[in-house]
RNA sequence: GGCCGCGUGGCGCAACUGAAUAGCGCAUCAGAUUUCGGCUCUGAGGGUUGCAGGUUUGAAUCCUGCCGCGGUCACCA
């Protein structure tokens, strides 16, 4: 049983005992530093059931849990908070009962899944900063769910078709001479990219030109010719025509290629994929059941709506009056597809910019409506726009940040500091590149993922990021650094690493501090699972990794005569190392050996 | 305009979901290594938590009203 469960039932009897009272529940917190203790209780909620000093209760509920509690050693009472000292023995158990830090917090996996949808990009613009955001949040947040025990689905909607793929289609067809990504040697969604940037130049030129023509804006917009011929294509590709399909699916294949190269540098991946040329059909047989079921009904023009004024919120089509789908419609659709595909997905995540945030709380109130169980699961995981100092991103202005060049620069940097350094110059040139990697995505990933997903980023690439400081490089040096300590000990004492009984010592302040941390890893595992929030992770590993410092700082490690101590601390800092790096996979950030 | 989100030292972020003197990093200033990697550590200065009320023993956190920034209000996706 966790001593806060122990504690709490304590203080709960020693409230009937000397107070005849009956507590529904029990406040406790991790003490302030400033005051002696581990673990606080607060004896203010407690005047509500009955009536007495702060003081003297918090007194008398001490003394009774030093009697009683084997784990508490001592207490003071600071106004209305009774500071419970745990002993010494109480942490080295804590620490001799964990088999394994490297899974230590984890908990294994569940019956019940959750699929996380991420990424879903256009396939006709290469990736940029805000799918960057996008891409770490959903990836992270899948393997924080792993770690608290669900199974996970990684999932990414791919917008393909409509008439912006055309736009890019006919421009190449056009202006392309049979390039290819061979032929360039540009990846392929750049390819593909380009022309789609190609088709608006040539549009803008055609509206000029017949704006000189007498044409108002409005007309010169809708009458250009290429545009009409990208829409004459749209209906050839949903004609199912076989030329169009043919050049969308190579074209499509390009980009594809190009993503999964984006992927994998950024480190992240996917267990499924859906399309929306397979899924723009889909939830219109939902719609004609939730019809009959009263959850829609049909205007006059015949178009389907959802009347959701009772939550207070608006109308909202679901079918046009044609009959043909709307966005809503697609989602409900690929919703219950999800479910159909995988009947052990009990809820889902979607990892979509906040721009959203109504589109999705009402499918989530559809779906509610519509009486799926799963329905109650789902969750938005919403995030604010990533800023540059100038402003928005604008393709069209190219003011975007491109992810390759981003995640290029940021290995860059590392580079110019690694050299600078000069630790690793025994290293190869592959084995040097990948610890740039490893660095310049470290510092992005964590900054990134260390604020609150709601909140607006401002990005601004010439100040870059920060390596020294609350950064991933910081905590990368020291669990570099710890390993740069395991190695030396382990040259004397291969045997070091293992378990250890350490029986009436007193800890240092330090190590007590340390294991007070390394205690709350599964807590915050399960918090950061419950509030989708990487940067719980994230905030803790850099406290982990600032009281280690300050450990390291003050307590000599290898450099003690006595030999217990030596080996506990080297065994304390190995699991300050595995629990770094364990934190770490979770935001989807690698630690380096040396560096 | 309606609805949603955000507003915390100069800058960037925290605050365990209502508790003690609101923490941390950057920047500034002053220190520390016969020691295991100085991308480290210790300390100092810097705050009326956008403003005004309210609830509470206790409010950055909850309620009301303003102010500022952003988003959203399509038979687009």
């Amino acid at each position: 049983m966790a001593i806060q469960q122990i504690l709490v039932s304590q203080i709960k009897t020693a409230v009937n005992e000397i107070y005849g009272a009956t507590l529904e529940n029990v406040e406790l917190q991790p003490t302030r530093k400033d005051f002696e203790g581990d673990i606080t209780a607060v004896i203010f909620p407690m005047l509500r059931v009955f009536k007495g000093n702060p003081v003297q209760i918090g007194q008398s509920i001490g003394e009774y849990l030093v009697k009683n509690v084997s784990e508490v050693e001592k207490f003071n009472v600071v106004q209305g908070f009774l500071n419970i000292v745990l002993s010494d023995s109480y942490y080295i158990d804590f620490f001799n009962s964990v088999e394994d830090f490297s899974t230590y917090g984890h908990i294994s996996q569940g019956k019940e899944a959750v699929m996380v949808e991420y990424s879903s990009p256009n396939t006709n613009k290469p990736l940029h900063l805000g799918h960057v955001r996008n891409v770490l949040l959903g990836y992270s947040v899948s393997e924080i769910e792993k770690a608290a025990g669900k199974k996970v689905y990684k999932t990414q909607i791919i917008n393909d078709r409509g008439i912006h793929i055309c736009k890019s289609m006919l421009a190449w067809e056009r202006f392309g001479n049979g390039e290819t990504p061979e032929s360039t040697n540009l990846k392929g969604d750049k390819l593909v990219g380009n022309y789609y940037v190609r088709f608006d130049q040539e549009y803008k030129k055609e509206i000029e030109e017949l704006k000189q023509q007498g044409k108002t804006e409005e007309e010169a917009k809708a009458e250009a010719p290429i545009l009409k011929e990208a829409q004459e294509m749209l209906r050839k590709w949903e004609a199912g025509d076989e030329e169009t399909i043919a050049l969308w699916k190579k074209m499509n294949g390009w980009v594809y290629d190009g993503f999964e190269k984006s992927y994998k540098t950024i480190g992240v991946d996917f267990d499924t994929y859906y399309y929306e040329s397979d899924t723009y059909l889909l939830g219109k047989d939902i719609i004609e059941e939730g019809l009959k079921n009263g959850v829609f009904f049909k205007k006059e023009d015949g178009s389907v709506w959802c009347d959701l004024t009772p939550e207070g919120l608006d109308e909202k089509l679901v079918l046009r009056s044609d009959g043909t789908a709307v966005y809503m419609t697609q989602d409900i659709g690929t919703a219950v597809q999800r479910v159909k595909d995988y009947p052990d997905v009990g809820g889902m995540i979607y990892t979509v910019g906040n721009e959203q945030d109504y589109h999705f709380k009402v499918l989530f109130l559809i779906l509610k409506k519509l009486g799926y169980s799963w329905a109650e699961n789902l969750f938005h995981l919403s995030y604010g726009m990533v800023d540059l100092p100038s402003g928005k991103m604008k393709s069209r202005e190219g003011t975007v940040v491109d992810a390759d060049d981003l995640m290029a620069e940021m290995t860059d940097t590392a580079r110019k500091i690694s050299e600078e350094l000069g630790k690793i110059d025994d290293f190869s040139e592959e084995e040097k590149e990948e610890l740039y990697r490893i660095i310049g995505l470290g510092a992005l990933k964590y900054y990134i993922l260390k604020v609150d997903p709601k909140k607006r980023i401002l990005f601004n690439p010439e100040e870059s990021v920060d390596f020294q400081g609350n950064t991933g490089p910081f905590i990368q040096y020291t669990y570099a650094r710890i390993q740069s300590i395991l190695r030396k000990a382990k040259e004397s004492s291969p045997e070091i690493l293992g378990k250890i009984e350490m029986s009436g010592v007193k800890l240092h302040e330090k190590e007590k501090e340390l294991l007070k941390i390394l205690q709350q890893y599964p807590e915050t595992i399960q918090l950061a699972a419950e509030n989708h929030s990487p940067a719980i992770i994230a905030n803790y590993t850099y406290d982990l990794v600032k009281e280690f410092n300050s450990f390291y700082q003050s307590v000599p490690i290898l450099a003690t005569d006595n030999q217990t101590e030596k080996v506990f601390r080297v065994n304390l800092s190995n699991a300050v190392s595995e629990v770094i790096k364990s934190a770490f996979a979770l935001l989807g950030i690698q630690v380096p050996i040396r560096m």
